[in-house]
RNA sequence: GGCGGCAUAGCCAAGUGGCUAAGGCAGCGGUCUGCAAAACCGUUAUUCAUCGGUUCGAAUCCGAUUGCCGCCUCCA
């Protein structure tokens, strides 16, 4: 029962074993905050909360870091554009992160720091890095100038992403900037032009350069050694290549001791870009799908690999989402023996309570939530077998007992899912949406006058209410226990 | 130019050396029903891009070919 994480510096998976018995330490890039999320973040975000939910379920004790870049030159500028202060449009979008993310049902962090707030920590760093003779600053001995990182100084530079320095230089499209001693030497602290966020400096009023947070943060709440560091696989080069070679000359630590990165998300087959018009934000996501239809959406393919957000691939798998809440409501309503309600325990003798343990080797595999999704899909439907009616009318104890365990344990796997949250009759309202506004009276009505005509065997009656009330948007179900009805979804 | 990834049915997607190649959606046939709906049962890949190789045995390992995609510049 070990996790098994494919690590992106060894490019294998690899049985995850903590630092600490029973501890993690998790850092991961959270996100640049000077616009909405878009659907790539929420598939970043989705999956590292279940890694931190699945850590804790096998009894972990967690420190999950989240980041977010609060100061940065896409933020300066999109202020400038609005005429806000960079400090208040971040705090928007820092909102903006809970609201979207909240509603996809992740959990928050436990630590999510700020940049800004870490400055004097950047400042600190820096200058060990130049004391050690790893960073050098240009323009030396004016105001200006930036102090750079020197990646010819750390002989490991490059290792995390499989490049070399020679290679890179050969094909590179980075811009040759005169000042810098090797063209990939990045920026660690950049000198304030006028009308620029600033914060003083031994080398003069400036900012952070981007990597140098994720340093500061994760050495400060996880150590110079950590167990696993997270993020988008984007950010492998150059942002984890940089955060890497820093910490380890700066902190004399590891870093981190397993990489984790997920798979991007396109769009009908295309990246996400502005120029496209196909940026698809959380928001918009939501207009049109359940918050739980796009979490299970985003959990349906291995988290390493691309996923195509497509209009009929989404509704899909809202129709199989919509199979599961109505076995879930089919037995909310079972009458059924009334045992006092107890919730069985997982040990049951007819080996139905090897569910979650089914579900838990699944998920052991490098967080296979796919491969997690088919085992509870094929549990769904043995219990809707179970539940049809069989020869005899009424449903044993013993059964009723055998099916509410496999929903405890279903719901339990949901829990590190981050699904089946829902009461079933609110899910199929939610999913029908505004458009339905027809009264339970009116329904409730029709209902009789086709029960009436359809006890008279007026059959033409009877499926005329029946087409009248789906035009409603209204499904109707004959049954032993007489008509029931649900919105079309 | 450098580095990496992917190719499984109509569509989506697990499986990565050996039982009948999960599961979902769609379709078709059936059970149930007055007819439906829902649910269930059956069915839809002798085959895993193509060609070679390794092996008693490969979708799974190796090589080549083709086709997609990502990173190398801010990006989850």
């Amino acid at each position: 029962m070990s996790l098994k994480l494919y690590n992106s510096a060894t490019r294998k998976k690899e049985i995850f074993n903590p630092m600490e018995d029973g501890k993690v330490g998790l850092y991961v890039c959270g996100v640049t905050v000077y616009d909405l999320c878009h659907i790539g973040h929420a598939r970043s975000t989705i999956v590292f909360d279940i890694l931190a939910r699945y850590f804790r379920a096998k009894g972990y004790d967690v420190t999950y870091v989240r980041n977010f870049t609060d100061i940065d030159d896409k933020i300066i500028q999109r202020a400038n554009l609005l005429k806000k202060e960079p400090k208040v449009l971040a705090r928007e979008f820092i909102d903006a992160f809970y609201e979207d993310m909240g509603k996809l049902g992740v959990l928050n962090a436990d630590v999510e720091p700020l940049a800004t707030d870490h400055i004097d920590g950047m400042i600190e760093m820096t200058k060990t890095l130049i004391d050690r003779g790893y960073a050098y600053k240009t323009e030396e001995g004016t105001e200006g100038g930036d102090v750079y990182f020197s990646v010819d100084s750390y002989k490991g530079y490059g290792s995390l992403s499989g490049r070399n320095l020679e290679d890179m230089r050969a094909g590179s499209r980075v811009a040759v900037d005169d000042k810098k001693r090797h063209p990939m030497d990045f920026v660690l602290w950049k000198s304030a032009k006028p009308g620029e966020p600033r914060w003083p400096s031994p080398w003069g009023p400036g900012r952070p350069g981007w990597h140098l947070e994720c340093s500061v943060m994760s050495n400060k709440y996880l150590g110079p050694t950590f167990d696993i560091h997270g993020g988008g696989r984007d950010l492998l080069f150059p942002h984890h290549e940089n955060e890497r070679a820093q910490s380890i000359c700066a902190n004399e630590g590891e870093f981190a001791r397993y990489w984790v990165h997920n798979g991007f998300v396109t769009v009908e087959s295309e990246k996400m870009s502005k120029s496209l018009g196909n940026f698809l934000t959380i928001r918009d996501a939501l207009k049109r799908y359940h918050p739980e239809v796009l979490r299970l959406f985003l959990l349906s393919k291995q988290y390493r690999s691309p996923l195509d957000f497509s209009k009929k691939d989404v509704e899909g798998l809202q129709t199989g989402l919509v199979r599961i809440y109505r076995t879930f409501q089919r037995l909310n309503d079972l009458p059924g023996p009334d045992n006092g309600e107890k919730v069985p325990s997982n040990n049951v003798s007819d080996g139905s309570g090897q569910f979650f343990e089914k579900f838990c080797e699944i998920m052991d595999d490098d967080l296979n939530t796919a491969g997690a999704l088919g085992l509870i899909f094929e549990k769904i439907r043995e219990m809707n077998r179970l539940m049809d009616p069989e020869s005899e009318g009424a449903i044993s104890e013993d059964t009723l007992s055998r099916l509410k365990n496999d929903r405890a344990q279903i719901l339990r796997a949901g829990n590190i899912l981050g699904l089946f949250h829902e009461d079933p009759a609110e899910f199929f309202e939610q999913l029908a949406g505004p458009s339905t506004e027809v009264k339970n009276e009116d329904i409730d009505a029709l209902v009789g006058k086709r029960t009436q005509a359809r006890t008279a065997k007026d059959w033409a009656a009877s499926d005329a209410i029946r087409d009248q009330l789906k035009e409603m948007g209204v499904i109707l179900e004959d049954g032993p226990q007489g008509t029931t009805w649900r919105l079309d979804v």
